[in-house]
DNA sequence: GCGACAG
DNA sequence: ATCTTGTCGC
């Protein structure tokens, strides 16, 4: 799979300016809005389904683990609770992490390995914010839009944002909205007036144990093609039995397994 | 100027 | 993200 829009492939040698500009036309190049060609009722993990096969959307989960210089980028997809594909790439990274450009840090290494996958994923989740960044264009924004595919952002910390209950000791399945207060600037676009009220995501508790130590909840936002609400629907209906949604744990475990392999 | 800040 | 054993709890 390769960049439908390769204007928007970060480049790592763009000026600090540069990265910002680029990101502004990212996220008006941005959908927060569903455009999905299945039903999200239609997904799962379970390994059995009576949906049939052409109705079970391809989601893949991807993640990335760091050795020296160099990301791991690895990609597994799923039908249902089926791995059909999952391929990796070993790109030298040229950036540093600088919060609010995660992207452009591992943004190539992403788009390398999506190049050597074969098929097209319904939907994709990265492990990073989407639309709960300064300038709405967090990594599963500009990939989602870079790769024209719906995306979703699944970070373990809030970038920017506020979440409008507090979020400590919530039952299993609680979900509060994350609002863009003053962290989240409106695009030229958005209507300024009311744009701090603007829900640009979710704070989701995917698990919590009963008696033990306490577990902080997902940070789920828009990528592109997906609403905030389908957003954690989706996450919700991708869960297994840890924190993490299934596409992107498997991930998550598929990066690890291929760095200690060099 | 000060504080905050995904992976 | 990464460096890392044992250990508390179900």
């Amino acid at each position: 799979m390769n960049p439908a829009r390769p204007e928007f492939v970060p480049d790592a040698s763009l000026s600090r300016a540069e990265m910002e500009e680029l990101q502004w036309d990212v996220a008006s190049a941005a959908a927060f809005t569903d455009d999905l060609s299945f039903d999200p009722a239609n997904v799962s993990t379970a390994q059995s389904s009576l949906v049939p096969d052409e109705e079970r959307p391809l989601v893949a989960g991807v993640d990335q683990a760091f050795l020296d210089d160099y990301a791991v980028s690895a990609i597994v997809v799923l039908r249902g609770g089926e791995v059909v594909e999952r391929v990796h790439a070993v790109t030298e990274l040229s950036i540093p992490y600088i919060p609010g450009l995660l992207s452009f840090r591992e943004g190539g290494p992403i788009v390398d390995a999506f190049a050597e996958l074969d098929c097209e994923p319904d939907l994709v989740l990265f492990d990073g914010s989407g639309r709960i960044h300064f300038r709405q264009a967090g990594l599963a924004t500009h990939m989602g839009v870079v790769l024209d595919v719906p995306a979703i952002g699944v970070a373990k910390n809030l970038l920017c944002g506020r979440a409008r209950e507090s979020v400590g000791q919530r039952p299993e399945g609680w979900r509060t909205p994350i609002e863009a207060a003053d962290g989240v600037k409106p695009r030229p676009t958005d209507d300024a007036s009311t744009f701090s009220d603007t829900v640009v995501g979710y704070a989701y508790q995917s698990r919590q144990y009963p008696n033990s130590k306490q577990i902080n909840p997902l940070y789920v936002s828009p990528g592109h093609r997906v609403s905030a609400e389908t957003t954690v629907e989706l996450v919700e209906r991708l869960g297994g039995d840890y924190k993490l949604p299934e596409p992107t744990r498997l991930a998550d475990a598929y990066a690890d397994d291929c760095k200690r392999e060099y």
